[in-house]
DNA sequence: GTTAGCACTCGTGAGAATGGAGTGCTAATA
DNA sequence: TATTAGCACTCCATTCTCACGAGTGCTAAC
């Protein structure tokens, strides 16, 4: 992170602790309560040409004459980046909740987002795992009636999808066996999107009169697949956001709950998030650093999870500006230790 | 329904003209209004007269002195009961948008509610259907891997079920296929309620050495059946609400809304009015008449459909007491026929 | 460099004034 | 007897004013 902020020690300790007692208050703080609330036994008057200075270099703004000072975007990054102190925070009945319910992976991010929601008090978001480049471990074809198969696919990390495929006559025990035969010996191991025109061709060509199906099936598999490029999400706690006054009124209200109910843009978000590798960890986007437009008044701390095989999925919290981060920060680290645990004692 | 309201048609006229009015504006309606936009031909204060007549006769309330009358409960019920008038309505692009993505059925309910959002301009739920005594279809258990199965669950109405079960050991080839001719014989077209002790007892002795592996199986189908009791609800535009100054409030606004994001009183109130056999067909509640606390200030108004096998879902629109009872009915009805050809073509 | 002091600004909240919509009642009318 | 015109009254909503207080910026003194 850049260090070349330009403050001297003082100004610093000025600017912290505006933005500390802003984030508890949500009030523009004014002089006389620094002076008073620091060590530095400095009178107002000084603190305030301070926070003159420190208005010129747009750490903090001043809503209108003869109003305290808050906050800039600018002013909170420098803050997540450099005055945040560590903070010890204890989340003991998270594990507990978690485990609860924890036996299909939908419930446990589910829970996961309702935990992260009820220990913030923000809006919470978390994203299904994305299958980035996973394999097939299974392929199986069975007749259900007379004029229906359902072909049953595993991938690693047992993702198990069905797709029920209409065939016009009933296959023979034997045709089926073989079939099977042919899609386990030809895809196990295959990523999907190592499936290429060269390979279908081929597995037709062996099927013989049955390639009909064959390409069916396959047909069903990259369908399958594709599907799920509109990434699931859970959230929970939206309404979090009419504690906080500035978010809360009816215009900015809507528009954000709407992005938790329609999910799209949060899947914008987890896109962008995971395509910026950078930084494989916690990410902190500051109102307009946010990559999705609905939030520019929120701050949005998001972190990915990896569950191996290239699997890997974000989860993000929403609130506004004068966010807790240092809370915040620490739960989601927690959490993702909590997923890593879970997810390694499971596969 | 009661017609015993004991009203002459010329307040019945009147109190038609209230209601449409206030669903129109949402504000008070006053005599002067009423006594220019009917052909009743009658002075402000003849209607006046009529109204304190309506007024202690409970269908209408004046929120304060001085202020025109909006309609009580009761004046909407008798609306709804008997003055609604039935309107034609177009919904002319909902089936391009349903059919363009229903090829999953979660798709499918999903898509349903969003344009029964959009085309209302209120916030809807549609739940999956239940599983109300189906029958098992198929079976199936896969060797994975080395000590995990897969056991696929095939149900009338194609609903399928995954799980996996682990074991201690791998099962050879035979004892696989014994395992399922097993399991099918005795197991198709039996309803999951129907799979008893005694019959387990008796698959298990048929099973011999690997009465663990069944047992294990049956389990999971039973437990998969069982975790859909919390039913899948779909929402959209809850944010419609906004739109509605009465229920915009914060408070109200949040309740609400939270009760969509949670489904967990969505959840009740789709179990309520499948309980209610009394009407299969579209049932209107307004106002305390809603099973759901949450919903004292909104009108409900829910729709069941079914998919034959006994399987059947709810369809709920949610909105204010003012709500445009006639066009939503309309389009209820609408949805329900739409739903219903696509389910019959599918099935 | 720091501070005390002071004039000034501006948002907030509490009344007060105003206007208008709507009512209920009474007496006159058909 | 049913209807209506007229009128006094009520109450909400809007606007305006005003005083308050928090906070500032500036200047002069320390």
């Amino acid at each position: 992170m850049k260090a070349d902020h330009g403050l001297d020690d003082r100004k610093l300790k000025i600017l912290q602790t505006i933005i500390k007692t802003y984030l508890e208050t949500g009030e523009p703080v004014g002089s006389r309560t620094i002076s008073k609330y620091t060590d530095l036994n400095l009178s107002s008057a000084t603190i305030r040409n301070e926070m003159a200075d420190l208005e010129d270099l747009g750490y903090i703004i001043q809503p209108h004459t003869s109003a305290g000072r808050i906050p800039s975007d600018k002013g909170y990054r420098l803050y997540v980046d450099m005055l945040m102190e560590d903070k010890e925070h204890e989340i003991t009945d998270m594990q507990e909740k978690m485990l609860q319910k924890a036996d299909k992976m939908e419930q446990l991010l589910q829970q996961a987002a309702r935990v992260l929601a009820n220990s913030t008090n923000y809006a919470t978001m978390v994203s299904a795992p994305t299958y980035n480049r996973n394999k097939l471990k299974f392929i199986q074809l069975s007749q259900v009636d007379a004029n229906q198969i359902i072909a049953v696919i595993v991938m690693e990390g047992n993702i198990i999808k069905n797709k029920i495929v209409t065939v016009a006559e009933p296959l023979d025990n034997e045709t089926m066996l073989k079939l099977n035969m042919l899609l386990n010996t030809n895809l196990n191991g295959i990523a999907v999107e190592d499936i290429n025109l060269g390979m279908i061709a081929r597995l037709k060509e062996q099927a013989g009169i049955h390639s009909g199906v064959i390409s069916d099936v396959l047909d069903a598999v990259a369908n399958t697949i594709q599907l799920d490029n509109d990434l699931e999400i859970y959230t929970s706690g939206a309404t979090n956001i009419f504690k906080y006054p500035e978010l809360s009124d009816k215009q900015s209200a809507q528009e954000i709950i709407s992005a938790f109910e329609e999910k799209q843009q949060l899947a914008e978000l987890v896109t962008q998030t995971l395509a910026s590798d950078e930084n494989k960890g916690i990410q902190v986007y500051i109102g307009s650093e946010t990559p999705v437009q609905t939030m520019k008044d929120c701050s949005v701390v998001t972190a990915t999870y990896e569950l191996g095989q290239g699997m890997q999925g974000t989860v993000g919290i929403i609130g506004p500006k004068r966010m807790d981060y240092e809370n915040v920060m620490k739960t989601l680290k927690t959490l993702m230790v909590e997923l890593d645990a879970i997810f390694h004692k499971k596969s």
